[in-house]
DNA sequence: ATGAAAGCGCTAACAG
DNA sequence: CTGTTAGCGCTTTCAT
C-alpha cells in the first residue's frame, strides 16, 4: 500500500527532510508551505495542491516537536492506566491497546501511555503529562460514576474522551457499548424460556456501565412482567472469586433463582463454579448469561453465553473522537454508543422442573 | 512526599517557567543555566548549586520538545507491542507497562507504545516512531531466537534494551529471568520424589525463554541421572488448549509419564485438565510443575506449583536499563538476570504405584 | 495570495 | 569559568 519508507539510516538518526526543503525544491518560502500544509484559508487552491503532492513525494512531514515549541500540540494521545482487579486478567488491555495506537496512527498520532498507583498520584501523573505537552488530551478509560479525573480535566479545559458514558455529560465526549440493553435481552430471552426467578449480579458499582446494566436488567425484568427479589440481586462483583461467592448466595437462599445474568464475563465463570459445586448443570438446573466476552473460550465448559465487546474496536473508535475534539469539534458532536451483540452458546435452558 | 505541584492552570496550557525566566532571576544568562542543568563540566560547583536550587524552587522543567529540536532526545521510551495468543490472557501486560511507567517517570522519561500488527508492519512501526523522534530508544518485550527486532536496531545503532536474552550478545542489553534454573529445580524435586518418567512441555520455541528453558529440563534430567523419552517432550505450547492437546499427547503414549514439566503456566492448567479428563489427580497420580505464575489463582485447583515472575519489576528494569543505556552506558555492563522462586504449592506428590 | 522577518525554548560553538 | 551569538524546524504576525 503506501510507498516503503527509507531504511533507517546507518548511523544516528536521519536528517529529515525540513520544511525549508520542500520549499526551496518548490521555489517558495517557508511560511507559504507551512500555511498550505496547515490549510489556511488564505492560500490558492493550486499552491495547496502542489505543496501537498510534494511533501507526499519528498516524504515531508513536518516535526512534531518543533511545531509544539509553538503550538504547544505534539500530535499524541495520553493513556493513564490505573490498575485494578478488574483489568488484569484479561485480553482487554491488549486489544485496546492496538486499536488505540491503530487509530491514532492513521492521522499521524501516537500513544504515550502512564500508570498511577493510587487516587493521590493520579492527578500528578495528568498535571506532568499535561505541563510537559507529553499528551493533547487524554483516554479515560472506565468511566466512573463520580470520575475524578472528569473533573480535572474538565475544569481545566484539557481535552479528553471517556471510555463509557456520563451523567453530567458537560464537557464530554464518550464511546461506549450499550450494556443495558444486552441485560436486557438477556432477561427476556430467559423469561420467554419460562424462568421466572432470575437472579443477577451486577460489576463494580462505582463504574457507570454498572448502572446502566442494572438498570437493563430492572427494564427486562419490568417489560417480562417479573417481580425483583432483593435477596437475589448481588452487586460489586468482578473477579470470578467474587463471582463464586455472590452466586453461592444467590443459590444456597430460600427460594434460589432458575438463571441468573452477570454483567460482568468472569464473574459468569464464578457462577459456574458455584453451580458446580451444587450439582447443578448449567443450560440444564440452571441458565447463566454474562457479559462481555472471553474470547478464548478456554475457560467456560460448557460454553458461556456472552456478549462480545471488541476492545480493539472501541480503542479505534476512542482515538478517532479525541482526535476529533482536538480539531476542535464541540463535545455534543463526538458522543457516540455501539450495541452489544447477543450469542446464545448454550448456557441458558428451559427451567428446571424438579422443584 | 514531593511538594505538590501547582494546579493545572483555568484555561489553556500552563505558561511554563522557561530557562530565561531562571537566568534572569539569577542575573546570568540562558546558556550558563543550560550547561548547569545538563552537567557540563565547565561550570563551577557554586553556580550548578545556585541553578540546581533556583529550578527546584521555581519549578523550572526544560521542555522536552524544545530540547528535542536540537538534541534529538525527547526523554521518551518507546514499546512496540506485537499481539498475540501468547500475551493476550493475562495480566503480564498490565503490571509490565506500570512498571515502565514507574521506572521512566522517576527519571523524567515517558512512555511511547504502539501495537505492529503483521511482520511487515513492524518495522515501519520502529521507523516512524524514530524518524519523528517519539521515542530515543526501544524496549523489546519476549526476546526471540532470531529475533528481526533486534538485527534491525543494531544495525541503525537504535538503543534497544530486552526482556529476553540473546545468543549473539552483541550490541544487546537485557533483563531477564532465569527460567532455566526453575526447570531444573523442578526436575531434581521430582526426581527426589522418586519419579523417572518426566514429561516435557515447552513454551513457544521460537523464543530464547523456551531454549532456555528447555535445556535447564535437560540439564535437571542429566544431573538427576534420568534419560529422555522423546515421546514425553513436547514443544511449542503456549494456551491452556494447546497445553490440553500436549497432555493428551503425552499421557495416552504406551508408557506414559508420572510427572510433567511445563515451561509456561497455562499450559499447566491445560495438562489439569487433560489429566482429569483421564480420571487422574493432581499431585497423587500426575505431579504437574507449571511456570511463570497466575497471581490471583483463581484458575487452578488443587494449587499449581509455579515459580512467580515479578512483570511490574520487570519493567522497572527494563525501563532503568534503557536509561542508562541513553546515557551512554556501554551495552555490556547493562545485562542483568533474576532469579525465579520456586514454589510447591501441592501440585506435585509421589510417583503412584498402580501401574 | 505570498514573502520577509521575528521568535518559540533550548543547546552549542566560540570567545574571552 | 561565563557571556555572546547562532541557530534547530517550525509558526505567525505584518507587509505587500
Amino acid at each position: 500500500m503506501a510507498s516503503h519508507t527509507t531504511l533507517l539510516p546507518k548511523k544516528g538518526r536521519a536528517s529529515r527532510v525540513t520544511i525549508s526543503d520542500v520549499a526551496d525544491a518548490l521555489g517558495m518560502t517557508k511560511s507559504t508551505v507551512s500555511r498550505a500544509m496547515n490549510g489556511y484559508p488564505d492560500i490558492s487552491e493550486s499552491t495547496r495542491l502542489r505543496v501537498q503532492r510534494a511533501a507526499e513525494q519528498m516524504n515531508y512531514q513536518p516535526l512534531s516537536h518543533a511545531q509544539a515549541i509553538k503550538t504547544g500540540q505534539t500530535r499524541s494521545l495520553g493513556l493513564v492506566l490505573q490498575l485494578s482487579d478488574h483489568d488484569a486478567q484479561r485480553p482487554f488491555l491488549a486489544e485496546f491497546l492496538a486499536g488505540l495506537s491503530a487509530g491514532a496512527s492513521t492521522k499521524g498520532y501516537t500513544l504515550t501511555v502512564a500508570a498511577a498507583d493510587n487516587d493521590t498520584h493520579l492527578s500528578e501523573v495528568f498535571q506532568n503529562l499535561w505541563r510537559d505537552g507529553k499528551a493533547d488530551g487524554f483516554i479515560l478509560p472506565r468511566a466512573m460514576v463520580k470520575d475524578p479525573r472528569v473533573r480535572l480535566l474538565r475544569d481545566t479545559e484539557v481535552p479528553f474522551v471517556l471510555f463509557g458514558r456520563q451523567a453530567d455529560p458537560t464537557g464530554c465526549c464518550w464511546f461506549d457499548i450499550r450494556g443495558e440493553d444486552a441485560m436486557r435481552d438477556a432477561v427476556l430471552h430467559l423469561a420467554e424460556l419460562g424462568h421466572r426467578r432470575i437472579g443477577f449480579i451486577n460489576g463494580g458499582e462505582i463504574y457507570t456501565y454498572a448502572q446502566l446494566r442494572r438498570e437493563g436488567f430492572l427494564a427486562g425484568m419490568a417489560a417480562a412482567g417479573l417481580e425483583i427479589d432483593p435477596k437475589l440481586v448481588a452487586g460489586d462483583s468482578v473477579t470470578r472469586r467474587d463471582g463464586d461467592a455472590a452466586a453461592a448466595r444467590l443459590l444456597d437462599a430460600a427460594n434460589p433463582p432458575t438463571a441468573i445474568v452477570c454483567a460482568v464475563d468472569h464473574v459468569a465463570l464464578g457462577v459456574y463454579r458455584a453451580a458446580t459445586d451444587r450439582g447443578l448443570v448449567i443450560g440444564h438446573d440452571l441458565s447463566v448469561t454474562g457479559y462481555d466476552g472471553i474470547e478464548d473460550g478456554s475457560h467456560a465448559q460448557p460454553p458461556l453465553t456472552t456478549f462480545a465487546v471488541d476492545s480493539r474496536q472501541a480503542g479505534v473508535e476512542l482515538a478517532t473522537l479525541l482526535i476529533r475534539r482536538l480539531s476542535g469539534e464541540a463535545p455534543e458532536t463526538l458522543r457516540k454508543t455501539a450495541g452489544a451483540t447477543f450469542l446464545d452458546r448454550g448456557s441458558t435452558g428451559p427451567v428446571p422442573n424438579h422443584n
